[in-house]
RNA sequence: GGGCCCGUAGCCCAGCCAGGAAAGGGCACCGGCCUUCGGAGCCGGGGGUCCCGGGUUCAAAUCCCGGCGGGCCCGCCA
């Protein structure tokens, strides 16, 4: 019995719906109660009883006898049109703890029974600045996700797309060449290193390209003094930046104010690297993006993160794939010119509320254009992305393909999905999932990675272990710290604190509220499962399953509770990840250990003297600990058994 | 102008998709447990117009319509 709560309840529903004579199966249902007092189950009978036309008491007639007759079934009540049901603990308990027995530390993990084979591209940040708060937030999503689908028995592989073209990675490596292609100072991290020089190039490009606007404005003074105000915003970024590496940031500047047109070497770089055409700028670019990733790298396995897959934008660029998709493109009826440029018009294909429904979209979302190239050939983000996305399914031969992207690129991923459907690439169009999620922001923080504007999630990370230190410290001075098992608890506070919340939220991420391991929190969880473990090894060996005493819970309501709680986990989790929810994991676990907490401090299991109870508590804590583990792992978090 | 997401105690969050019983947790606050199977804990207490207004329903935090407030999107950016 691998989902024993479900296999309750199916079975009550199956006895009802053959033991009464009901028009309408949906009238009939089994829910949880809202509190223990009012039974384990409920089944409300007011639907029924007026599609019948029969009084509340004459429904609950029929119905006590059929739900007596159950084994598993204790006692049932009307209450206010309820049924109200309660278990036979004694029964409900050999059920889970055979369960147990059998699935032992996976309990609670239902595999799939037919496999899917599944690609989470996350992370995915620009390799122009650090990680920041808002890419934790997708890194700890998409490991969630990717270890959640793993344990059901998918087949996952994991994606960080380098996104190494576009005018962003261009200034940042003109910045890069223009100081001589320089490693970072001493101590400084390879990603820091490079945000400061793309942060320090954009500002004083910026600056340049306001100062020959500003000139032109003479004329109109109220856009003069915008422009002017605008400066000063920038000027006090400069200032900022300049105050990091003087010597950096002055040879930056006079570099780039004599250059005469800087647009024109932008471009020339970007088309140099994106064309394969200029074999030096080739190797610059990627010298410069592999030294951000190398420090994305880091930040990652801090967060105990490792990706199977790095791709390159660029490649997609160079393998031809996106030619292709062009030249079908070009093809299709639906094109249509956008000042001179063309562009894909989703128009037509947004009147089939068909297409609509399979791809996912809203009733009357409407969709601009998607363009194609620019004048200058080359091609555009949407479009490469068309062409690995296509990629991402081939290449792994995916039934679903899931982006961890903000939620802020709605739009463009709902575009890339019609691109797909009109090219003909159907069942990728329908299997694509954009796993969306909103803002993070940091308290008092405005933050712009173009203007060096960042808390890096280095920082939080960093705060957040020289915190556990603190407190690992001040709990147990006499002991020594285990600076593994410390940052261990602070990475995994931050992970949790990202991913236990509904993704469509947006999240003002309070430091000092992450790091406060008191509850609601991956150290209450980490401690609570190290606990159980600890009572585990305390209380020996898990007795066998025959001499166990089964009554143990029946006039119990704390084991009673426990109990059941155990029994819905398996069912709790599977819905859980079918839904893509890890939050939902994340809330259900938190629950079990607040009961587990409130348990053990009045029942104890190792003084326990009944043999046959102490096994029955030995049962519930072995459950407690493995659905606690096993929402840990979906989470991405490895529990750990001492702390 | 149009679209998407969010709005639940002082603060944070769950419940909303599949409507059901007096709306659940946590933080903070107040009072107890401080001879404990690891106190990162336990027990008790106060605190709510579920943003507002309509509608559907025996029943609405939940579904529908209309507002209000916050965020985001509508580029030859990514």
């Amino acid at each position: 019995m691998r989902e024993p709560f479900r296999y309750v309840t199916d079975k009550i529903l199956e006895a009802i719906l053959s033991g009464v004579q009901i028009e309408e199966p949906q009238h009939i249902k089994v829910e949880e109660p809202p509190k223990p007092e009012l039974g384990d189950l409920a089944i409300p009978l007011f639907r029924l009883a007026k599609a019948k036309k029969v009084g509340l008491e004459d429904l609950y007639r029929e119905f006590k006898p059929i739900l007596e007759s159950i084994e598993e079934v204790e006692s049932v009540k009307l209450m206010g049109g309820y049924i109200d049901i309660w278990l036979r603990p004694s029964k409900l308990s050999r059920i889970v703890f055979e369960s147990l027995r059998s699935s032992g530390e996976e309990y609670g993990i239902v595999k799939v029974m037919a496999p899917k084979r599944y690609v989470v591209e996350y992370v995915s940040a620009n390799p122009v600045h650090p990680l920041h708060i808002g890419s934790g937030r997708n890194a700890a999503l998409g490991k969630a996700l990717e270890s959640m689908l793993r344990l059901r028995g998918h087949i996952v592989e994991s994606r960080f797309y380098i996104n190494d073209l576009g005018r962003q990675v261009a200034i940042m490596v003109l910045g890069y060449r223009l100081l001589g292609g320089p490693q970072p100072p001493a101590g400084v991290k390879e990603d820091h290193w490079i945000g400061y020089i793309y942060a320090a190039t954009n500002v004083i490009i910026e600056i340049l390209k306001l100062k020959k606007e500003i000139e032109k404005s003479r004329g109109d003074p109220d856009r003069y003094r915008e422009l002017v105000s605008r400066l000063d915003d920038l000027m006090s970024d400069a200032a900022r930046l300049r105050e990091r590496y003087p010597e950096y940031f002055d040879r930056l500047s006079s570099e780039l104010s004599g250059i005469e047109d800087i647009e024109s070497v932008i471009s020339e770089l970007m088309i140099g690297y994106e064309k394969k055409s200029n074999p030096e700028t080739v190797e610059l670019f990627r010298k410069a993006v592999d030294l951000c990733i190398e420090g994305f790298k880091k930040t990652l396995s801090q967060l105990e993160i490792e990706f199977d897959k790095w791709d390159y934008e660029s490649e997609i660029a160079w393998s031809g794939d996106v030619e292709q998709i062009l030249s079908m493109a070009m093809k299709s009826p639906y094109i249509v010119y956008k000042q001179g440029v063309p562009a894909l018009s989703f128009s037509e294909i947004l009147k089939s509320r068909e297409v609509r429904e399979r791809l996912k979209l809203p009733k009357t979302l409407e969709i601009p254009p998607l363009v194609l190239m620019r004048s200058d050939m080359t091609t555009l983000y949407t479009v490469r992305d068309i062409a690995y996305s296509i990629k991402k399914f081939r290449e792994f031969n995916a039934d679903y393909v899931i982006n961890v992207i903000a939620a802020e690129q709605r739009l463009a991923q709902a575009q890339l999905r019609l691109a797909l459907y009109m090219l003909g690439f159907r069942k990728e169009a329908e299997n694509l999932i954009h796993y969306s999620y909103e803002m993070v922001n940091l308290p008092g923080i405005k933050m712009s990675g173009r203007r060096g504007r960042y808390v890096t999630l280095d920082e939080v990370l960093e705060s957040a272990v020289e915190r556990v230190r603190d407190i690992v410290r001040r709990r147990s001075p006499n002991e020594g710290v285990d600076e593994g098992v410390v940052r261990h608890i602070a990475v995994s506070a931050v992970k949790y604190a990202l991913a236990s919340i509904d993704p469509n939220k947006q999240l003002v991420f309070k430091l000092e509220e992450a790091l406060d391991l008191e509850r609601n929190s991956a150290p209450y969880l980490l401690y609570t499962y190290a606990r159980a473990n600890s009572l585990l090894e305390k209380a020996g060996p898990l007795p066998s399953l025959d001499e166990v005493d089964y009554s143990a819970a029946d006039n119990h309501a704390k084991r009673r509770e426990l109990l059941l709680m155990i029994s819905k986990s398996p069912t709790v989790f599977s819905e859980a990840i079918d839904r893509l929810s890890p939050e939902d994991i994340a809330s259900h676990i938190l629950v079990l250990a607040d009961l587990f907490n409130s348990w053990y401090q009045v029942d104890p299991v190792i003084r326990e003297q009944d043999p046959g109870v102490k096994g029955f508590k030995q049962y519930l804590v072995y459950g407690v600990r493995s659905v606690i583990g096993n929402g840990l792992r979906a989470l991405g978090i490895r529990p750990l058994s001492r702390i």
